[in-house]
DNA sequence: CTGTTAGCGCTTTCAT
DNA sequence: ATGAAAGCGCTAACAG
């Protein structure tokens, strides 16, 4: 049989030998089946048959092709927490979409934080990358830089030339921040980490200053526009209340909100920069008796199937078509940046 | 500069020669930094530098070494399914922890349903593969079994000698069946789908017969345990209303479910094989005015987070710990099956 | 239709 | 500490 211990794995050059052809004609039965006779074909086939022969070997297909026909995807510090994030998963789902179009596989890598990070993005057999959202100070940025393959980040920052793909979060922060704070006295924020330390906090406008440490892209432009929002209702940012939740889930926001809803001074309009989290705030809010939005308005962000159900003004995206977007660009040749389309939808969790 | 027009892409002998060392040295100032002269070593990588070196070329280390470093998944018809599907993708996180700590790619392998998939699957440059729950005559299947490398199967069948994880789905249908029917006079089922042509139908138990053409192996093992609930329950499996839904979403089981109870002679007892389904079944009844569980007793599957909030019975487990255990089988030299652990949770949508 | 030659880019011997 | 040879397994390019 074909699996005895001494027995090598089988090769092309072993088929062949076995079935009496040359390598190229075992080669051809497998590649251009069409050049081949019958009876070549058939020689060749016992004897893969007879040898466990599985086929050509991918690696030395990808070598001598010259492609890989993957493509790698890095999401950030923690693998596994793209698949509990809905906004991720939609992400990934459009990447998938496309790769499956195109016959590409899909490749995941495993990023953990610790520095061998780097040895396996450069080490990853993929053709080019797509990077979800991350620090500007992000190794695994550098290192995907490095392979010198077509990369493109998701919400990534402007500046370096990195090609990237976005909506233009500063307007939309701005935007839903300006019916967030209407008619508001004490408006807060509730935002994602703005380091990849990801510590939680509680801070004002003031600590954050002019928003130059924020780490993350999409966190610091977010930041700006609810800070235009707040200056126009009236609140300078130094006054404004921040929240910064490690993690982008409902259970942390909700303890957040709830901490903000019973100090003194409590805001009486919260924007949150996901819907996820949003959901955390109203479900505070209910939990504490407040009217929304009479004693709270509140925003979220991404327009998630929940967020309709639970009247949430929020801004709309499609994370899935940016996935698609992003993987369509890192598959070209010359990956250009895009600017992805956005809507503000206002529903009843504002005044 | 590197990437000028007429240059070609870097290769580690270039390099050596623009450093004027030999390839050897080249090679090691990557993979065995400590062999190698600070001279030389700087030498390197400064000609790298030069040339727009990116480091080793991933397929010829491969080639090289025997090994992909990557985990391949196979999710069944419809790649981009999987991601909408909360099981699957507690499934994938599962495999993506494994992966993660093993410091292996996760590789999700197009599947489209064209026959060019087998391909795809035996090109693949990955270790081993993880498959998604299919049916025995999925051609995907035979393609992973092809390629002559370490595979598991998730929830398929018990034949062929196939390495697999997987509850005990029959036992664990008896178990919420007899809940779900417990006291019912007409008990009806809410089905996956019987085979991969995914066709929703209503029909009854009579018309499935021995369930030997049901092509899904989880469905059939489902099934089987249904019907003995039923039949416990004082129902002739014959009388019991089956209606198979081709996808595993609320929205067609709640169709469905409507169907049903609107039809002479409404169920009074509906088991459904997921979670995502009986919510649609609740949902529905809720519709209907129907009272759960005095009109109508429902029963679930999966225990997913909007299975508590719903009070639905319902078949506990883990798929993430599932995904895991399938990743980890598919690592390892001979892989095993296992068999995992589920409970019955039972809440207050049963009697 | 079949075969020969020449690598794809790298790293494991085994010297020196 | 460095290098020369050999070959991982395969296929494009060109004969015949």
């Amino acid at each position: 049989m074909a699996d005895t211990p001494g027995s090598k794995r089988a090769t092309l050059a072993r088929v062949a030998e076995l079935a009496g052809v040359s390598v190229m004609t075992a080669s051809y039965t497998y590649n251009r089946p069409e050049r081949v006779s019958e009876q070549a074909r058939a020689k060749v086939l016992a004897a893969a048959e007879e040898l466990g022969y599985a086929g050509p070997h991918p690696s030395a297909r990808s070598l001598r092709r010259g492609s890989t026909l993957a493509l790698g995807v890095v999401l950030g510090e923690h693998l596994t927490y793209a698949f509990d994030d809905p906004a991720a998963v939609a992400f990934m789902a459009g990447i998938a979409e496309v790769c499956a179009e195109r016959g590409f596989g899909m490749t995941i890598l495993p990023i953990t934080g610790e520095p061998e990070d780097a040895e396996r993005i450069a080490d990853a057999a993929v053709d080019g990358f797509v990077v979800w959202t991350t620090a500007d100070d992000d190794p695994t940025l550098a290192a995907v830089l490095a392979t010198r393959r077509p990369a493109v980040i998701h919400n990534g920052s402007r500046v370096r030339g990195l090609v990237q793909v976005s909506i233009d979060n500063r307007a939309a922060a701005r935007a839903v921040g300006d019916v967030a704070f209407a008619g508001a006295s004490r408006p807060a924020v509730i935002s994602h980490p703005l380091s990849r330390e990801r510590v939680a906090s509680i801070t004002r406008g003031a600590e954050l200053g002019e928003l130059g440490d924020v780490g993350f892209p999409v966190t610091r432009d977010r930041l700006a526009g609810y800070r235009e929002a707040a200056e126009e209702a009236g609140t300078p940012w130094s006054d404004v209340v921040v929240a910064v939740c490690a993690r982008n889930d409902p259970a942390e926001a909700e303890r957040a909100a709830t901490a903000l809803l019973t100090s003194p001074g409590p805001p009486d309009a919260i924007a949150a920069m996901s819907d996820q989290m949003a959901l955390g705030v109203l479900r505070a809010a209910d939990t504490l008796g407040l009217a929304v939005p009479g004693d709270l308005a509140v925003t979220g962000w991404d327009d998630l199937p929940a967020a309709a159900g639970a009247g949430l003004t929020t801004v709309h995206q499609s994370m899935r078509e940016q996935g698609a977007t992003c993987a369509r660009a890192a598959l070209g040749r010359r990956p250009r940046s895009s600017t992805a389309p956005w809507s503000l939808v206002t529903r009843s969790s504002t005044r």
